[in-house]
DNA sequence: CGTTAATATTACTATATAGTCATATACGTA
DNA sequence: TACGTATATGACTATATAGTAATATTAACG
């Protein structure tokens, strides 16, 4: 884990005051979400806890992959994990994450739509 | 530029239904996001455009990298640019942005607190 | 024109990591 | 104890991309 200092970027006359750990702190928690398959199984625990073969079910990956995927968001605070008997059971433990996907879906959704807007005036 | 179809992951019965395209455009945009030299002329940004040359005195990074790294941003629609002369000013497009990395911020700082009183609370 | 300055691009290297197969570990059960 | 099942991990390959140096492009200006 890395520890956040109290130097900003360019000599504390960031208008934005972030110190390059805490930037990288930011930027590994977007790199994280910035795999299909993790979003995946994201989505797949929205409802609840689920252990990891009907994970793999949901997703159709393979087994190691879908482990060491859970591994890092896991390890990232995303998820958490419990044991029971053999099987380990998945839960998100950090329900923003949802609103941050609502978030980039909107921005997608706003960004597509100007596309299409810009598109259709060239054609007049 | 991805079109989104509409099958959502295992046959329609997920809960949260986005198809397998939609998860890799918001995978996309969260891995735009993931790293800390783009989050960093981002918030070079913040207070309105800047041109190439500035955003290289900000970020103190190489002039190509600086450019590459702008090049991404732009077509992911983060960032737009002007040309002005010589000079290129690039400024966010997509304001949204900031909001989503504040949320970030917010649950990382959360997530930091919660370790602080774990490590504490296994103290006593 | 030719020169200079700002930006973009190309080619390259180094690194990170997704996916896969094989194997290890942990736990329940006969 | 031995065995089977669920999950994790190690080793490996393939791919993507960050950073860099050199070069190309574009525009202003003499």
């Amino acid at each position: 884990m890395q520890t956040i200092s109290n130097k900003s970027i360019h000599d504390g006359k960031s208008p934005f005051p972030l110190s390059q750990d805490a930037l990288a702190l930011i930027a590994d928690r977007f790199r994280v979400l910035g795999e299909p398959m993790r979003l995946k199984l994201i989505a797949a625990l929205k409802d609840g806890e689920r252990n990891v073969s009907e994970l793999i079910a949901d997703t159709g990956a393979q087994q190691a992959n879908v482990s060491r995927h859970l591994r890092t968001l896991t390890q990232a605070g995303i998820l958490s994990r419990r044991k029971s008997g053999l099987n380990v059971y998945y839960f998100i433990s950090d329900p923003t994450i949802f609103e941050l996907c609502e978030h980039v879906c909107g921005s997608i959704q706003k960004r597509l739509t100007q596309q299409a807007i810009s598109i259709s005036q060239k054609k007049h």
